[in-house]
DNA sequence: ACGGTTCCCGCAATCGTTCCCGGGAACGCG
DNA sequence: CGCGTTCCCGGGAACGATTGCGGGAACCGT
């Protein structure tokens, strides 16, 4: 569109092989040369005074306007040069209203999940010249609207969130509050809170797990995943439900929505297998809770495939090497935090209007799964 | 000399292209405070105007300075109060020379074990009012330099960095030029640049681990870990060296220094396994080099623990769940970071001096290491 | 009553940019 | 020669805060 947003124009940066010691480029400077370094940046105000030039040429120069002859170029550039001026990032940003930074809100970065995601986006925001500023609400939707309204004090240019509850009025009024725009990763809100979204479809790769725990003979499956205030919980429980709904043979379903922590899938999975009908296969809704379902599982002495069988969401490196290999509905994560960067981007610089893109899931089989032990 | 435009008191009537609703939401307009429409914020000014003081008086009653009335700051922090107003963060960062953000450069946030550090340290900026920005490295130290000159021209106030190469001097040479405070994270640089650190004592696990190995039997071991360059992989090499040195035992040691890439572990553990008289005990210097090895030996059906004992480093839920558990070099990666945050915030606020700051390994056996068969 | 404090408060100068405006110089044309 | 254009450039007002300085008013002591 109209609006170019490249900063460096002439801020060539030239770091080359000279004496890595001070370069005080003023001969007059009469500070001590011996101190390594605290060397005050120069501003835009000395490079216009050593080019004999007003500071709004030297503006010009730098941002590319046409209203600028060679000469002055050549002058002005000389000095920034000899200055090894560069622009101060707060007054730019304080007079253009912009920051280029993206606050991102999440979970817990520890989560290989979410670190991918931020991953993905981290890469895409700063190929565009914007930087990504990191907070963990640890779970917790009072952290996730503090850290937005934090965010938003610091001015950042947009945010992209992974809220721990979909449903929490605070965090919903300070939503709405936002300036930016705001892109939720797997997340859904009201549609009039005008937040874009990238989100899984969870029910293809869900579907395909059940179907194929049914086909195997499994008439007990347990499901344990994250809260159903968050979309993930909540189309994986419809997806099941569906299947077993247009599915002839009658099987007992145990839903145990929680947390996505690992405590809780160690509990839920313990709180299963003590029922007098224990589920003959178990999925687990995340890879934290996958680390407590097995520990579960090992504590009781229950082998994996054989005595239960077992599928996980989202692919992590201990599904692959396991003992034997975990079946799972994987995702591309990496992906996932990439389109949402760029929904953010093209909100920011494109003008877009908010979107929801969605993203597909699969069923990866594996030994994991077997027919039950009857 | 231009048109002098006649200092009307109250009429700020810029020329500057701004909407023409700016500065109108002054005095009778105030009273819509719910609109949902984009409000624009309040700057010090209109608070000034609505409790019809100096602007100066504004920043010392939210400032706490001490000359202010009783009578004054109730006018301002009513007027604060209806206008919602809060400070822009823009324009005191500019003001006051600091920006309260810490740039973090690391290698990949998708390796837990960073994404941990990253969580600790997180936490504690936070704590301190300080925010984190991120960026990822790839490994290569030529975006690591990038990535700090980001970081300055930014203005961030700190930088933690946990680099790809301690010795290319590209990279040095920018660590250098940093104004602000650096703190390495289990990374060592020359004194003389002046950067805190907070690093690991990589020795004490690692010897535990090679004299819990040779007094298994094992006369042969591959170390395969990352880069020279980096001091994990230095210390690791060398507290090996200096265990097989001091036992009386004879044994074989095979280092393979190279990245800390599951390619590279996959690739090294093969060329190992490959030779004539192929190590009976394999240690990974890593998570991902884990998952390399792992995955070498299920693709030659060598079990571990029975055909090839197994030490890695940096516990993960895959180290713990594996069959039979993987024994451990493990540190606490959270608390690195946390401390990395302190060293830095101590630096900001504190005046501290650069400092290095050492972290503790511990040796945890498993099942994984068994003696080997002959 | 008067000099000296103390207590507050406003003025105005920054911080380092961006960008609107007005105007000088050079040029073209009738 | 006068006038309209075009091309550049400098001046200066923002952006939104912080802070040193100076001075008016009240108060105190003698």
């Amino acid at each position: 569109m109209g609006a170019p947003n490249d900063p460096r124009a002439g801020g060539r940066e030239g770091h080359d092989g000279h004496g890595p010691a001070s370069t005080s480029a003023r001969a007059l400077d009469g500070s001590h040369a011996a101190g390594t370094a605290a060397r005050r940046r120069a501003s835009m105000r000395e490079v216009a005074d050593m080019a004999d030039v007003a500071i709004s040429s030297v503006s010009r120069v730098l941002s590319g306007h046409p209203d600028v002859s060679t000469a002055m170029r050549e002058r002005v550039l000389t000095a920034v040069r000899r200055l090894e001026y560069e622009p101060d990032f707060l007054a730019q940003s304080l007079r253009r209203g912009q920051t280029l930074s993206v606050g991102f809100v999440l979970a817990d970065i520890s989560n290989p999940l979410m670190a991918e995601i931020v991953l993905g986006a981290e890469a895409v925001l700063r190929s565009a010249g914007y930087s990504l500023l990191l907070m963990n609400s640890e779970n917790d939707a009072a952290l996730d609207a503090q850290h937005i309204r934090f965010f938003q004090s610091r001015r950042v240019d947009g945010m992209i969130l992974s809220l721990a509850s979909e449903t929490d009025p605070a965090t919903l009024d300070t939503v709405s509050q936002v300036e930016g725009p705001v892109v939720l990763v797997d997340r859904q809100l009201p549609d009039h809170l005008g937040a874009s979204a990238v989100i899984n479809d969870h029910r293809p790769g869900m579907e395909a797990a059940v179907e194929h725990l049914v086909d195997l003979g499994h008439r007990r499956i347990a499901l344990i995943t994250g809260s159903p205030s968050q979309l993930p919980g909540r189309e994986r429980m419809e997806a099941m439900r569906a299947v077993l709904r247009r599915r002839s043979e009658s099987v007992d379903a145990v839903y145990l929505p929680g947390s996505f922590s690992t405590e809780y899938g160690e509990a839920a999975a313990r709180q299963a297998l003590a029922s007098d009908r224990r589920p003959t296969a178990i999925i687990a809704g995340g890879n934290q809770l996958l680390i407590g379902v097995l520990r579960t599982l090992q504590d009781r002495g229950l082998r994996v495939g054989t005595d239960v069988s077992l599928v996980t969401c989202d692919d992590v490196p201990l599904s692959e090497l396991h003992e034997p290999p975990i079946a799972t509905i994987e995702r591309d994560t990496v992906a996932l935090g990439r389109v949402a960067a760029e929904l953010l981007l093209g909100r920011l610089i494109g003008g877009d209007e908010p979107r929801t893109e969605v993203m597909p899931t699969r069923f990866v089989p594996r030994p994991s799964c077997a027919p039950p032990v009857s």
